[in-house]
DNA sequence: GCGACAG
DNA sequence: ATCTTGTCGC
């Protein structure tokens, strides 16, 4: 027989709650006017262990989304203590994304995030849950597919800006995008106040020739691993 | 024991 | 996510 953990099981049924709470909340309709959209803001998160604690760094990295030049850069950092469970990644990146984005001087027109948005067992991957506080459309850029309800990924065409949708119960939960050739193609998703039509001409106007990855989510993720480097080297986060 | 599993 | 160099393929 399988252990429970009834700790554990309590935790999972307040979070799935909580989830399950902010549904409602969802609107995937455009708040907002495309032509109207100065910058982006990008969030990604990277980790590292000292004595058995586990530390993070959110870095947010905004751009220009006409001229795709940075604007601003921000992080934070500090202990997590919310272990990673498939389903509840914002519960454990959340803290550190608020605390970065409080630190931008000026507020971007959307967030894109490392993960999912409405592609979730209950619609709230972190780019949905993380719209709730940061007031702004969001959107889910995932590198790997999060299988739900045993629904498989349909392999886009391998062409720049080909997708196939995910359908899930009659509805479009995401689209696995190839945003470039002869490479594996990426999982995006709305995050709120935003329709997959528009995510999906966002995203692939924020590709360029050295990643599959939008800009802003790339940089992001490479700012984390130097500010990772920062702190370690100045014994910072430890 | 085995397979699943966003980051 | 993270540990990590070279190497197979186009």
């Amino acid at each position: 027989m399988k252990k429970v953990d009834l700790n554990n099981m309590k935790l999972i049924n307040e979070l799935t709650n909580i989830q399950n709470e902010l549904l409602p909340k969802v609107i995937l309709e455009n708040s907002f006017d495309v032509n109207e959209i100065k910058t982006i803001a990008g969030v990604d998160l990277a980790y590292w262990d000292v004595n058995n604690t586990t530390y993070g760094t959110c870095c947010i990295v905004m751009i220009d989304y006409s001229t795709k030049e940075v604007v601003e850069k921000v992080y934070s950092y500090g202990e997590i203590n919310v272990p990673y469970i498939s389903g509840f990644l914002a519960f454990r990146e959340l803290p550190l994304v608020l605390e970065a984005a409080k630190k931008l001087s000026n507020e971007p027109d959307l967030y894109m995030f490392d993960g999912n948005g409405y592609l979730h067992y209950r619609h709230m991957g972190i780019a949905t849950h993380a719209s709730m506080y940061l007031k702004k459309p969001t959107i889910g850029v995932a590198k790997s597919y999060l299988k739900i309800q045993g629904v498989d990924s349909i392999m886009p065409k391998n062409i720049k800006g080909s997708y196939t949708n995910i359908v899930i119960n009659n509805e479009i939960y995401g689209r696995t995008l190839r945003t470039t050739e002869n490479v594996k193609p990426i999982f995006i998703s709305c995050g709120n106040w935003i329709d997959i039509e528009t995510s999906t001409e966002i995203v692939l106007n924020c590709i360029n020739n050295m990643s599959r990855l939008p800009i802003p989510v790339r940089l992001a993720d490479i700012e984390t691993h130097k500010i990772r480097k920062q702190l370690i080297e100045n014994d910072l986060g430890g």
